[in-house]
DNA sequence: TTCTAAAGTTACAATTTAGTTACAAATAAA
DNA sequence: TTTATTTGTAACTAAATTGTAACTTTAGAA
């Protein structure tokens, strides 16, 4: 498992590669938000903690325009111990907010919590979805499905609850911004999609779209 | 949103009662353990706020020993800070762990954020309209409307406590500059949804148009 | 209270939509 | 190159949705 710190304070970066690594975890440290930002374009950490007062800039803008984009779990780390900023940054969609000074141990038990939660891991009913992966799972058995097959149930784990429309489904899948486009095609692909889902996952919302709910 | 708070101390309860309703949650207080599990044998609330020293016992074990096993998400809150009790509270399984004193707003946040709060979702007296999976309930049973009957409905709850007129509808849902169109069809539609929701939350304002009003 | 226009109600035929199956073209693998 | 797999299209079926017409009721103005 690897972990991002987002510090620019060289001592807090190395009492936490110590203790990261007893409890098993890759630490990797950047000490401003553009060497982060470079850092993020090649690889993927499985958490980010991030300090908000850094170098060459604000923490709470890194938040919103480079880590919520492409969607990893944080914690956020700081000084700025004011009720308005813990509230502003767990209203954000961070996934923890600590405030200096801090407990390693807390911290690392509050670590422990997040990454188990966000396993990229999805079951409903007797379907398993793993995202890394890209492998669907019908109880526990692997389901050989086409790329195009696998791109439609991709994405609608992404929109887990939420209904994703033809066109959606077209536009993203099939990068057409429908309109006189054969609609059909949609139709029989999840025709098949269920085919070998064997499962009532999928549900068909007419004149709408399809969606797949959490139980 | 049911939240149970265990907790003895009476102004905590009285105050977070008054913040939690505001935030639209209800609060149930319970001053001991044994109240607290009279209660969880009829009811399951969707959160549970613990603290720790109650006079007949120890929250900790009751989280072990009873909330673990229904499984219902916990925030401990508590005077006990040190980084021991945090640890092994969060290590346990609790969703949260706050020291007292504590902000309310953090605490709201925090609660908001356990249970992933989906402001999509609006409810007007016996009908529930959820924006995200487009569906509609009635006492929490689904109904199953038509498309254009879900439009219609969508329009409504978007425009909650305003009147949507006729020539807004037939051109927001039939794509028409109302004019020569047939305006009889949407009287039929409304008379079909109505029929559906059995319920009394659509208002008719002869010559103005249809309203739904919160509560 | 009466009258009238607006809204409610019911029934039905026409249309639309999704599901299904089959097949040929395109692509990837052996 | 041959073979297998994947992909897009077409034709058909079944079912639900939709718009209209004809008739009734209601609310508010005169």
């Amino acid at each position: 498992m690897k972990i991002l710190l987002i510090e620019d304070n060289i001592n807090i970066g190395k009492s936490l590669k110590e203790s990261l690594e007893k409890n098993g975890y890759e630490l990797i440290v950047k000490t401003s938000l553009s060497l982060a930002r470079k850092y993020l374009e090649s690889t993927k950490p499985n958490l980010i903690i991030l300090d908000i007062s850094l170098p060459d800039g604000n923490g709470f803008d890194f938040f919103k325009n480079v880590i919520k984009k492409i969607n990893i779990p944080t914690i956020i780390l700081t000084a700025f111990d004011s009720e308005e900023d813990i509230v502003n940054g767990l209203n954000m969609g961070a996934d923890d907010y600590l405030t200096k000074p801090f407990s390693i141990k807390e911290l690392i038990a509050r670590i422990n919590k997040i990454l188990k939660i966000n396993k990229n891991i999805i079951k409903v009913k007797d379907i398993t979805y793993d995202f890394d992966k890209m492998i669907v799972y019908k109880n526990n058995i692997p389901l050989s499905l086409t790329p195009l097959e696998l791109q439609l149930l991709n994405l609608l784990f992404l929109n887990l609850n939420h209904v994703v429309s033809r066109s959606m489904i077209l536009d993203t899948i099939w990068n057409l911004t429908g309109n006189d486009v054969d609609d059909h095609t949609v139709t029989v692909y999840f025709n098949r999609l269920k085919k070998k889902l064997d499962s009532d996952i999928v549900n068909t919302l007419k004149g709408i779209g399809y969606r797949i709910d959490e139980e």
